[in-house]
DNA sequence: GAATGTGGAATTTTT
DNA sequence: TTCCACATTC
């Protein structure tokens, strides 16, 4: 049963709006999902729409399912074939369903980034474009940068001849796509796009269909979501439905991959937003994290405006660290973890944050050594592993023998005898005939004929006799089959890949179970002939076509299914064992999330903030929120450190703190350690019970000693790595001491102001002290 | 066709 | 420093 009672007045609020277009400022930790989920469950509880007339979109699976797991402890309703997914699963099932408008395949193939990236160098190639000039990877960006702009190559403009020939580049990446069936991610959304714009009755029955569409972290949608969105709710059209977006421009944080805040005040105008609710009260965080937060984003221009709440408390003071080098700091976080997990918490209600994965490495290994789990977020994804993504590629060609994607990555491997002899002329044939590598092995002769030959053959062969198979033992024979299993059964590190191969087939289990091709055990029957919901729609060409409300068993073939869901769900990353272990992750992998402590780590200047946002438009107010993001995450305890010297890239780096201490209140704040003064190794004052006198006795850390040792200034009475305030230039730290004591000059490195030689004798430098 | 070497780059990430 | 892609070698 829906309880509403139980929300506050701006929750119920939102939740209880009438049908017109909403934006929702959902601060963090103030039930955004809650409110989103309860809304659509309020939204058919009260009959004001039918399950089949809601949209709701988000951007990562999780998400989704989250939605999915909570809509239907709430209400007695089938969610299966609800539009509920992310942007491109959702796009994926319109575009299955419409394959023909669309001018797609029916078995279209999705292509990841890594597939994407290795057909972009295979075009290149073929055309014999010099790499050095084009590299794949800009190429890459460059596609799907105009894409998610909604931007076709014929609609891009160029401004120098670089530029026109990536347009070129463009124009043939998607004719090689539209030859081999395949589709990059952000084509999902374009194809869609374009299919509604240019199909009026289409595009009038999905408006006329979806009364209510709701939007999760509204402010990460780019420019093509957004237009996307605008021809779904038929904005500038009669009949549309009605948006109910939910979002934090604070927590903007993937403006590099595309995302455009700038949507929410767009949404705002171009929708004439009456209701605007912010959910600001934070049931998450204690008064002192909070204030943290508050303040630290105030000092962003350009916001909505929004100001989180708790009645928690203010609870502890932010405690701050500052470390005399990276391995330090990790020593620190380790000693302060135990003395958390001494007090009864949990391994896993405790995060370590980072800016940048490369510096989980030194916290890593001092986790090692000390014999503590953690779990480090963000590896390899089961779909991604080289031997799954093997065997999906059988599967591909099987479905769809013109993905030259897949056709490249099986057709040698494991080895029979298929050189790069045979493989370039089979490239040849196929562009000059425009067709794929599949498609061009007839045309093949000698022995490259007859390799090819055979490998096709083999493809066919498991296509027929799998034919009749349920999914699973499908999955099954083709590892088999293509010889996958004896491969990596001979090689001596390949347990963990034959398990990995082996679980595709649970995998395969599991995914026909959930989405209920179950009772149909044929892969390649194709569509039943009913769709679940009533309505269907005749389109232009006079080809009718089942309802978009069917689910996918309707719509594709259990191994079109399976293909679709590994590409757009890349699993999850490996091994969740060891549930009861420090939790290690970037900021960004972060977000979403919540821990009762978290650590945020290296709060540097060029690190956090990143030195390469100070070159991006705005890149500093989003670091800026990125630590926002951070800040937020912790329930009660919240420390933050940084160091005076850290390897990076293989240099020892002096870094100022990070300037967004400076931007927390005082009052919130607790400093640990007091600034270090005089000698490294004479005034220091450690608050912990281990310090650098600990270093400097024997072991692995001696290095360190003598690392610290030597940046020791030489009797001038300063160091490399201490915090100076200039009179002129303001505060930095000194990078380099040349020249012995009477005659030192110091290089310092005051951040904005640039990097400074001065002689120790003359200019006025004051230590900072605190 | 696998093993070994070399050069270059090294935020952030989901789909 | 370390990882990766690519090239050369056996």
């Amino acid at each position: 049963m829906l309880k509403l009672d139980t929300l506050n007045p701006e929750q119920f609020a939102a939740v209880t709006l009438p049908a017109q277009s909403a934006l929702i400022l959902a601060g963090a930790g103030s039930g955004k999902t809650r409110v989103l989920t309860t809304r659509i469950a309020w939204l058919i509880q009260t009959n004001q729409v039918s399950p089949a007339g809601i949209m709701a979109v988000t951007f990562t699976n999780k998400a989704a399912k989250e939605m999915l797991t909570r809509l239907s402890s709430m209400l007695p309703i089938n969610t299966r074939g609800m539009w509920i997914g992310t942007f491109h699963g959702l796009c994926n099932r319109l575009l299955r369903t419409h394959y023909r408008d669309a001018a797609l395949p029916q078995t279209f193939q999705i292509l990841d980034s890594q597939d994407q990236l290795s057909l972009i160098k295979r075009m290149l190639k073929a055309h014999n474009v010099d790499d050095e000039k084009y590299p794949a990877k800009a190429l890459m960006y460059f596609i799907n940068n105009a894409k998610d702009q909604g931007l076709r190559a014929s609609q891009v403009e160029a401004y120098d001849p670089i530029e026109r020939r990536m347009v070129e580049l463009y124009e043939l990446y998607d004719q090689q796509c539209q030859r081999e069936g395949v589709v990059d991610f952000a084509e999902l959304l374009l194809r869609s796009y374009e299919l509604l714009s240019r199909n009026t009755p289409l595009r009038h029955h999905y408006q006329m269909r979806f009364r209510h569409i709701l939007v999760d972290e509204f402010q990460d949608t780019n420019d093509l979501q957004y237009n996307l969105l605008k021809l779904l709710a038929g904005q500038g059209e009669s009949g549309g439905g009605a948006i109910f977006a939910v979002g934090d421009d604070d927590q903007s944080i993937y403006a590099f991959r595309g995302a455009n805040v700038g949507n929410m005040s767009a949404f705002e105008r171009d929708y004439q937003v009456k209701n605007l609710i912010k959910l600001e009260q934070n049931y998450r965080s204690h008064g002192h994290i909070l204030d943290s937060a508050n303040f630290l984003i105030a000092n962003n221009a350009k916001r909505l405006g929004k100001n989180l709440r708790t009645d928690a408390g203010q609870g502890e003071q932010v405690r701050v660290y500052e470390a005399s080098s990276d391995l330090e700091e990790a020593q620190w976080i380790i000693e302060e973890s135990k003395s958390l997990m001494n007090e009864g918490m949990g391994r896993n209600e405790i995060a370590i944050l980072y800016r940048s994965n490369a510096q989980s490495r030194v916290i890593e290994h001092a986790l090692f050594a000390a014999g503590i789990p953690y779990t480090v977020y963000g590896g390899l994804r089961y779909f991604q592993r080289a031997e799954v993504k093997h065997a999906i590629a059988y599967l591909q060609l099987m479905d769809n023998p013109h993905n030259d994607s897949a056709f490249m990555r099986v057709v040698n491997f494991p080895t029979r005898g298929i050189g790069a002899r045979s493989i370039e002329q089979l490239q040849m044939a196929a562009d000059s005939y425009g067709i794929s590598l599949y498609a061009a092995v007839p045309y093949m002769t000698g022995k490259a004929g007859t390799v090819l030959g055979n490998f096709v053959k083999l493809i066919e062969g498991a296509r027929f006799e799998t034919q009749q198979l349920p999914l699973p033992e499908l999955v099954r024979v083709v590892l088999e089959r293509s010889t996958l299993l004896t491969h990596y059964g001979n090689e001596k590190e390949g347990a963990d890949r034959i398990e990995n191969l082996e679980q595709m087939v649970s995998a395969a289990t599991q995914f026909v179970q959930e989405e209920g091709f179950g009772t149909q055990a044929p892969a390649h029957l194709g569509p039943p002939a009913q769709a679940q919901a009533g309505e269907s729609v005749v389109f232009q060409d006079g080809i009718e076509i089942l309802d978009g409300g069917a689910p996918l068993p309707t719509v594709m073939s259990p191994l079109s299914a399976f293909l679709s869901h590994a590409s757009l769900e890349a699993g999850d990353a490996q091994a969740q064992a060891g549930q009861e272990a420090l939790q290690l992750m970037t900021v960004h992998s972060a977000k979403g999330l919540e821990f009762d402590a978290v650590f945020i780590t290296g709060l540097e200047e060029g690190l956090f903030p990143h030195e390469s946002s100070a070159r991006e438009a705005d890149g500093v107010d989003e670091e800026r929120r990125l630590m926002y993001v951070a800040i937020t995450r912790a329930r009660r305890r919240l420390y933050m450190s940084f160091t005076q010297q850290r390897m990076l890239h293989g240099q020892t780096r002096f870094n100022m703190k990070s300037r967004f201490f400076d931007e927390l209140p005082d009052e919130s704040i607790k400093w640990l350690s007091p600034r270090v003064q005089g000698n490294w190794f004479g005034g220091r004052k450690s608050t912990t019970a281990w310090d650098d006198a600990k270093f400097r006795e024997g072991g692995s850390d001696n290095k360190i000693a003598q690392q610290i040792t030597q940046k020791a200034g030489n009797g001038t009475g300063w160091r490399v790595g201490e915090s100076v305030v200039h009179a002129k230039f303001g505060e930095g730290v000194i990078v380099n001491i040349e020249g012995g004591a009477g005659a030192a000059r110091a290089q310092i490195n005051f951040g904005s102001a640039g990097v400074k030689v001065l002689d120790l004798s003359i200019a006025k430098l004051e230590r900072v002290g605190r």
